[in-house]
DNA sequence: GGTGAAATCCTTCCCTT
DNA sequence: AAGGGAAGGATTTCACC
């Protein structure tokens, strides 16, 4: 899809509050509210914007650890491993990527010990995956609220 | 901020789609609007809700290539090459972790020679770095809305 | 893109439990 | 301390220009 600047200022906006009115990111581009949405429905439609998603402190619902995982595969058995992961509540994330690791996946667990069964008993351990890292998130030091539009 | 099953049910649902009226959360959590109102705002202003986010297909606003960037900083100068990452546009988050790297970076680029600008010019060729690594994501397999709450 | 209007929603105050 | 009712003003969502 298209995207002329309009829409991109309306991205911008939704991007840092998807909460707000579409009447005052009308008057912000100056626009009537009609036309602001009118453009939001046509970017969803076209997957532009996939989702509205409020953004929760993991540590005020109980996730006090967080952590990035590196898997490597076992050949042939990619796909099952990875439907496995994708099924694990705490398993935020899963990407394939080039470099040291096939698979890195986000994962949040309650405290260490809960991360360490995640891992022996339902990652690191499973079948499909030959060597793992646990890299223990200390600290985000920076997370924009999107990307640059 | 001590959270019961009701306000759960409310991250759950604004997790899920954040644009969702309060009215109509009142209505799946039988509760009223000004109930849900009153409940959502404690939660704001506690930090358990820390924003509402239009989530957006990185490709369609240009966004061809994506990767996860570890790098190992120089003792003694951690502070200015952190501060240094936050700044570029293309950094989206900054992660300090233990593991091979001391941090992790996600960085959104435009496309493989975007990537390697970025890399060479202003990552890892960058004071304050001593290693780096880039793992450019093929896919993303799996992403949840939010945390299960 | 804009207008206009009806339906819906947000927000606040106050009352009840 | 927590929830509900009510009412205003604002917003969303259409059809139509």
């Amino acid at each position: 899809m298209e995207l002329d600047e309009t829409d991109r200022q309306i991205l911008r906006i939704l991007q840092e509050d998807a909460r707000t009115p579409f009447s005052e990111v009308a008057r912000r581009i100056d626009m009537s509210s009609a036309t602001v949405h009118d453009r939001v429905s046509r970017m969803e439609e076209a997957g532009v914007i996939k989702g509205y998603h409020a953004d929760i402190d993991a540590r005020e619902v109980g996730y006090g650890v967080s952590a990035f995982v590196g898997l490597r595969t076992d050949q042939g058995r990619e796909d099952e491993a990875l439907a496995h992961l994708a099924g694990l509540p705490e398993v935020k994330e899963v990407h394939l990527t080039t470099g040291e690791w096939d698979v890195m996946v986000r994962v949040y667990a309650e405290d260490t010990d809960a991360l360490r069964e995640l891992m022996f008993d339902h990652i690191a351990g499973t079948e499909g995956f030959a060597r793992s890292q646990t890299m223990v998130v200390l600290g985000t030091d920076y997370e924009a609220d999107g990307l640059p539009i």
